[in-house]
DNA sequence: TCAATAGTGTCTGTCAGACATTATTAC
DNA sequence: GTAATAATGTCTGACAGACACTATTGA
């Protein structure tokens, strides 16, 4: 009744640069579609991988040296026609990484702004698809936006970083007022941003990505 | 590389039976923990299925008759011992059934309250506890409930089914406000409930499940 | 001084929950 | 009439967006 299937995993990697929400795609070094730029993925290895999480981790550590950035599961494509290989499944997940933490060797992988993409192999424009959706969705009532900045932060940043993940404008006072009222934040130290101007308070989340029901931003 | 991997679907049947939010679980006929009340599930036959979604499809035709209910994917729980016979994947799904549509065989299935429940074989609490919360998360805020209703129900049936759904007290008038409001509903023709007592316009969805920005309960 | 960003204050309309009130049926 | 549920109306407080205003820096 089981025949021989094939379970890989896929990650949707999204960063904020250049004010734009962007993807890391690799150029595929093997086989089928070889060459072409296409989701970081790789070989669930039963021998080695305690879970599917456990095997995304590990192929986005070898494949990019990433570590300690967030990850979830998406969702999970299946069926005979996605792999030329064979009846396939993937279990893709949604990572969001700071663009100071992302080191692109650029003769393999590369950044496209996620507006404007080149034709994708495999399903991986769906998954990448459902993977804006999903920032989109739940990111308006959640720290999930925040992921994309480094540790500290200031509320310029934290609104600039809303904006372009919800891919929306939001009221910057509104958006202090909330955001300050949810009781999310950890005070910091003092900080200058981009060298003159007025120096910003710094911020931290207190704690991962959390849920809230009102929402910052969208309507 | 790969070895032989155990691809599976289970679905976690939800509805409303007796006021409270119940769950379908099947006495397993076979060999791992056989006997015990677990999810129904089954193999991903890469030879008939077209994908996994379409395997939960024809496992919940075949174990329990049901079509034309609302199904949407949960997750996917994986690992080498969630599962006595090996490595093993499954792709869990949410299905919401109106009471009366579902046709249990009390010889082999049975409905249980999500707050009550039996000790549940493999990692199935874990995704029973998911699919939970899922509906409890995403019902704020969508028509989700309401495919625990009949096509057409009157606004104090859907009312009931929010409160079970979510698992909370909804004061009764905002939720007419909004939900009419939204402009979600159809109108249709007169019903009388139970018997005696002021009959109520019925009313259907005009689209299947949609989200919205509003909550209908919650804080 | 100006320019630029950080941060506060205030106004107004919308909408939530709460709860009172009316409507319609069977008996 | 009463009992029970369906449906509407009204009041009040919370909070959204909008936008004016002040604060703090470098040059």
């Amino acid at each position: 009744m089981q025949l021989q299937i094939i379970a890989t995993v896929d990650a949707v990697i999204l960063t904020i640069d250049g004010g734009a929400l962007k993807v890391v795609l690799h150029e595929r070094p093997n086989d089928p579609f070889q060459g072409m730029a296409a989701l970081p993925g790789g070989y669930i290895r039963e021998d080695e991988d305690k879970n599917a999480e456990d095997a995304m981790r590990r192929v986005l550590s070898d494949k990019a040296g990433l570590s300690g950035f967030y990850l979830e599961q998406l969702a999970t494509y299946s069926g005979p026609d996605r792999d030329p290989r064979g009846w396939s499944i993937s279990v893709a997940y949604l990572a969001l990484v700071p663009a100071d933490q992302l080191k692109i060797d650029k003769s393999k992988a590369a950044l496209f702004p996620v507006d404007d993409l080149p034709a994708l192999p495999f399903d991986h424009g769906r998954i990448l698809h459902d993977a804006v959706q999903r920032l989109r969705g739940k990111g308006a009532y959640s720290t999930l936006p925040a992921s994309l900045l480094s540790k500290t932060f200031t509320l310029s940043e934290m609104h600039a970083a809303y904006e372009v993940a919800l891919g929306m404008q939001i009221d910057a006072s509104s958006f202090r007022r909330k955001v300050l009222a949810l009781n999310i934040l950890k005070d910091r130290a003092e900080m200058r941003q981009d060298g003159n101007k007025r120096p910003a308070k710094t911020y931290a989340l207190k704690e991962g990505v959390t849920t809230f029901n009102r929402t910052l931003g969208a309507t």
